[in-house]
DNA sequence: GGGCGCGGGATTTTT
DNA sequence: TCCCGCGCCC
C-alpha cells in the first residue's frame, strides 16, 4: 500500500507521517491537511511499521472526529479496527476511570456532573458554609474549583491569596467530599482522577504506558495542564508521541487549555522532529490574506507563510446592516441568492456568531425564507426538564447514592416527599450509617421509617420502584427502550407534562422531546444502563451535528473548530461582541478574540461574509454598535461592501450632532459602553426614566414616504431615540419595516 | 406541601 | 427580555 498511500500527500505531511519513534510536532496551520496526516500516520504506524491497533492511543477534540478518524483509518487499511483508541480526553479517561474503578474513590458506577448538577453541588455546600451567595456567586466560585482541577490542584492545597480565594478553598473540599459521597465526578475530574491514578498508582500507570505504546494528539493547542500531564503519562517512556496543533487557533483558554503548551512541548522533548505544514488546501488567497491580517497583530506566535493554489477567489464582504434582525435577513437574503446564482445547496453554507444568544434571529431568518437549518447548541436537548428528569431516574436506578439526580426526582412527579421528609429521610439514612442506596432497600425490604403514615407509604412505594428497575436492568435480554417505557408509565409521567405545560404546544413540545430520548434510547440499546449513561453525559452539541441533513449550519465560533463550508457568513463583527466586553481590558484575552476571528474566517473555502450591525438589542435595549476593531486591520483592497460608505455616512451624524448648537439629551449610549457599565454596577431600577424631550417626529404615524429600496409605504409608527428616529413602515411591495430614519434616507410624500 | 407572583440578575465560549 | 429563586399564602 505504501506508495499509493503516501503518493497523494506533499512533502512535508510525508514526513511527518513517515516520521521515526520519538516525539513528533506538527504545526499544522489551518486546512493544511493535519486530520489527513493524523489518520494516515496512524494506518502507516499499523500497516508498515507493524503496531498492533491495541497499542495506538489516539486524541481528538471531539467524539464526532473520533468518529470520523476511526472511519477514516479504517477505510485506509480496509477492515474494522477494534483494538483502537480513539477519543476524546475525557472520554477516554471516562472509560480508563470505569475499568480501574476499584482504585479511585469513586466506584464503578458513578455519574457524571454537568455544569448544572456541579453548580447544585456548590450552592449545597456554600449554604451549608453560610457564605452569601449574592456577594460570592457559585458560577464563579465553580468555575475557580473547575481552573484549580485542570491545574492539578488538589482540594486543601488551594492559595488563600485573596478573600475570594480563601472562600474558594474553603468550598472546594467539601464541593469534592459530596461528589465522592455521591459517587459523581465533574468533567475535570475525569483527567484530573486519571492524572492521580496514574501518577500515584505503579501498576496502572505501567499496565496503560506498555499497552500506549503511541500516543498521537489533534489540536493540541487547546491542552490544559491535566491534559498536557495525561499524554506525558501516557507517552513514558517510550516518548513515541505525536502531537499536532497550531498556536493561532487556541481558543479554549477559559477552560485551562493554554496554547503555548505547543512550544513547551518542544521544550520539554527536546529531541522532538518538527514538521510545519504551511501549504492551504482549503481557502482562496483572499481569505488567507484577510485571515493572516487578522492574526498578524497577534505578538507571540511562530509567524506562518500560509499559501494556496486555489487562485484569488471573491473579495471578502464586508456588510453594514440597521439591526440584528436585518443581519439575519441579510444573511438569508445571500444564501438565496448564491443558491440562485452559484448553484450551491444548503449545506454550503455556514451563519457563525461569538455568542449561542446570537442565534434566533438567524433560525427566524430561515423559517421565513425557507431555509432549512441546523442549529448546533443553544439549549440543548439534554438540558431540557423533561430529558433531564428521566436521566436523573436512570441516574437513580444505576446509583441511588447520585444525589443531585435523587433529589431531583425523589417527588417527581409529586407523590407527596416534600423537603422536610426528604431531610428525615437523610437523617435517619445517615444515624443508621447506611447509604442512601441501602436505606432504599432496607424501606423496600420493610424496615420501619421515622415519618408519618402518608409519607412513610410514599417512601416505600418510591423504594420499590427503584429496586424494581434495578432487577429489571439486570434481567437479560431486558432493553433500554423497555426500562423507559416502563418508567414513564409507573410514573405517569405524561400526565405530569400535561400539568407542568402551559401551553398544548409546550405539552407537545416536551412529549416530543420524550419521544426523541426514547429512540435514543432504542438505538442505543446494545450498550448496558451504565455505558449508555456515560456517553450520553459526554456528547458534544457539535456530536450531534447531521452530516447527511442538507440544511444551513447556525453555530457559534468555538463550535466551527475543525470545520469548513464553501460559503460563511461571521456575523455580529462588532466591539463588545468581537472582540467580546468581556475581554476587552485583557491583552491576553484580546489575542483569543483574535484568533476566534481567525478561526471563523479560515473555515471559508470560498465566499466570506463578514457583517456588523448598526444598531444590536441586549437585554431588551437596543443600543448603537460599533463596527469591530478587527475589521480596521483588514486591508480594504480584499474587500467589498457598504461599510466604508456607511461608516461616513455615521460620521457625518456625530458631526452634527456634536456641532449643533441646541443639545438635547442624549440616551442613547454605545452597546459595549451598556455592557461595561452593567458589569461595573448593577442597572439601578429605582431611577425614574431620564425626562424624554418633546418629541418633534420627523415622520408621523399616517404620512406616506418613499425608500430608495422598499418604493412607497404608510408611516404606522414612529418613535424618537436620541437625535434619530425609529419609523415603522408599510410598504405597498416590501411589506412592514422597522427603519432608522438617519440611516434609511426617506422622502418625505405628505399624506 | 405546593403554587403563584415579584424582583433581581444575566453565559462568552464547552468537554 | 427572560428566567430563576425566594417568599408568601393557601
Amino acid at each position: 500500500m505504501a506508495g499509493d498511500l503516501l503518493d497523494i500527500l506533499n512533502p512535508q505531511q510525508r514526513q511527518a507521517v513517515t516520521a521515526g519513534d520519538g516525539p513528533v510536532l506538527v504545526l499544522a496551520g489551518p486546512g493544511s491537511g493535519k486530520t489527513r496526516v493524523l489518520t494516515y500516520r496512524i494506518a502507516y504506524l499499523i500497516r508498515e511499521r507493524g503496531i498492533p491497533p491495541y497499542n495506538l492511543l489516539a486524541v481528538t477534540f471531539t467524539n464526532k472526529a473520533a468518529g470520523e478518524m476511526r472511519e477514516r483509518v479504517e477505510g485506509l487499511l480496509g477492515g474494522r479496527l477494534d483494538g483502537l483508541t480513539i477519543g476524546t480526553f475525557h472520554a477516554i479517561c471516562a472509560k480508563l476511570l470505569r475499568v480501574e474503578a476499584d482504585r479511585t474513590p469513586f466506584g464503578r458506577d458513578y455519574a457524571i456532573y454537568d455544569t448544572d448538577e456541579q453548580a447544585s453541588v456548590v450552592k449545597g455546600v456554600m449554604s451549608q458554609l453560610n457564605i452569601d451567595m449574592k456577594r460570592f456567586k457559585p458560577g464563579a466560585v465553580l468555575n475557580a474549583i473547575s481552573q484549580a482541577k485542570n491545574e492539578l490542584i488538589l482540594p486543601n492545597d488551594m492559595p488563600r491569596n485573596d478573600y475570594f480565594g480563601e472562600i474558594v478553598a474553603r468550598v472546594y473540599p467539601l464541593y469534592q467530599q459530596a461528589l465522592v459521597n455521591s459517587g459523581a465526578m465533574d468533567f475535570d475530574d475525569l483527567l484530573m482522577q486519571t492524572v492521580l491514578l496514574l501518577r500515584d498508582d505503579e501498576v496502572v500507570r505501567e499496565k496503560y504506558q506498555r499497552r500506549f505504546a503511541y500516543v498521537l494528539v489533534d489540536e493540541f493547542q487547546d491542552t490544559n495542564t491535566a491534559q498536557y500531564e495525561l499524554v506525558r503519562l501516557f507517552g513514558a517512556p517510550q516518548l513515541n508521541i505525536f502531537v499536532v496543533g497550531d498556536e493561532d487557533q487556541g481558543i479554549y483558554a477559559f477552560r485551562g487549555a493554554d496554547y503555548r503548551n505547543v512550544m513547551a512541548f518542544r521544550r520539554d522533548y527536546p529531541g522532538a522532529e518538527v514538521v510545519l505544514l504551511e501549504q492551504n488546501y482549503r481557502s482562496t488567497q483572499n481569505v488567507l490574506d484577510v485571515a493572516r491580517a487578522v492574526i498578524d497583530k497577534n505578538t507571540k506566535r511562530t509567524p506562518k507563510h500560509l499559501f494556496t493554489d486555489r487562485g484569488e477567489g471573491p473579495k471578502v464582504i464586508v456588510q453594514e446592516v440597521y439591526t440584528e434582525a436585518d443581519e439575519a435577513q441579510f444573511a438569508a437574503e445571500t444564501i438565496r441568492s448564491l443558491m440562485r446564482s452559484d448553484g450551491y445547496s444548503f449545506r454550503d453554507f455556514a451563519i457563525m456568531y461569538r455568542t449561542n444568544a446570537q442565534s434566533r434571529p438567524f433560525e427566524d431568518a430561515c423559517v421565513q425564507y425557507n431555509l432549512p437549518y441546523k442549529l448546533v447548541g443553544g439549549v440543548g436537548f439534554y438540558k431540557r426538564r423533561e430529558v433531564r428528569d428521566l436521566v436523573a431516574y436512570l441516574r437513580v436506578i444505576n446509583n441511588p447514592n447520585e444525589s443531585v439526580s435523587f433529589d431531583r426526582i425523589v417527588n417527581v412527579p409529586g407523590r407527596g416527599i416534600g423537603d422536610k421528609t426528604l431531610a428525615a429521610f437523610k437523617m435517619w439514612a445517615a444515624d443508621q450509617g447506611w447509604s442512601v442506596a441501602r436505606a432504599l432497600s432496607e424501606i423496600a425490604g420493610g424496615a420501619a421509617v421515622p415519618f408519618s403514615g402518608r409519607a412513610a407509604k410514599a417512601f416505600a412505594e418510591f423504594a420499590r420502584q427503584i429496586e424494581a428497575w434495578q432487577a429489571f436492568v439486570e434481567v437479560e435480554g431486558s432493553t433500554l427502550e423497555a426500562l423507559f417505557d416502563d418508567i414513564t408509565g409507573q410514573i405517569g409521567y405524561a400526565a405530569y407534562l400535561r400539568e407542568i405545560s402551559d401551553t398544548p404546544e409546550e405539552n407537545e413540545e416536551r412529549m416530543q422531546n420524550l419521544a426523541q430520548l426514547r429512540a435514543v434510547m432504542k438505538e442505543k440499546s446494545h450498550l448496558s444502563l451504565r455505558d449508555f449513561l456515560e456517553e450520553t453525559a459526554l456528547v458534544a452539541e457539535i456530536d450531534s451535528l447531521d452530516a447527511t441533513k442538507n440544511g444551513v449550519t447556525l453555530l457559534t465560533l468555538h463550535a466551527a473548530k475543525g470545520l469548513e463550508y464553501p460559503v460563511v457568513l461571521i456575523t455580529g463583527v462588532e466591539d463588545g461582541l468581537l472582540p467580546h466586553s468581556r475581554s476587552i481590558t485583557e491583552p491576553e484575552a484580546m489575542a483569543e478574540e483574535r484568533r476566534l476571528l481567525y478561526v471563523g474566517v479560515t473555515r471559508a473555502r470560498e465566499r466570506l461574509y463578514l457583517t456588523y450591525a448598526f444598531r444590536r438589542s441586549l437585554y431588551g435595549d437596543s443600543m448603537l454598535a460599533e463596527p469591530s476593531r478587527f475589521l480596521g486591520d483588514i486591508p480594504a483592497a480584499l474587500t467589498e461592501g457598504n461599510w466604508f460608505r456607511v461608516k461616513k455616512m455615521r460620521d457625518q451624524t456625530a458631526l452634527e450632532q456634536a456641532t449643533r448648537w441646541e443639545r438635547e439629551p442624549n440616551n442613547v449610549i454605545s452597546f459595549e459602553q451598556k455592557l461595561r457599565d452593567m458589569q461595573a454596577s448593577p442597572r439601578d431600577r429605582s431611577k425614574a426614566p431620564p425626562p424624554r424631550p418633546t418629541p418633534t417626529l420627523k415622520y408621523p404615524p399616517g404620512v406616506r414616504v418613499f425608500h430608495a429600496k422598499f418604493g412607497e409605504g404608510v408611516v404606522l409608527n414612529s418613535t424618537r431615540v436620541g437625535d434619530d428616529e425609529e419609523v415603522d413602515v408599510q410598504f405597498a411591495q416590501a411589506g412592514r419595516r422597522v427603519l432608522s430614519a438617519s440611516f434609511a434616507n426617506l422622502v418625505l410624500l405628505g399624506r
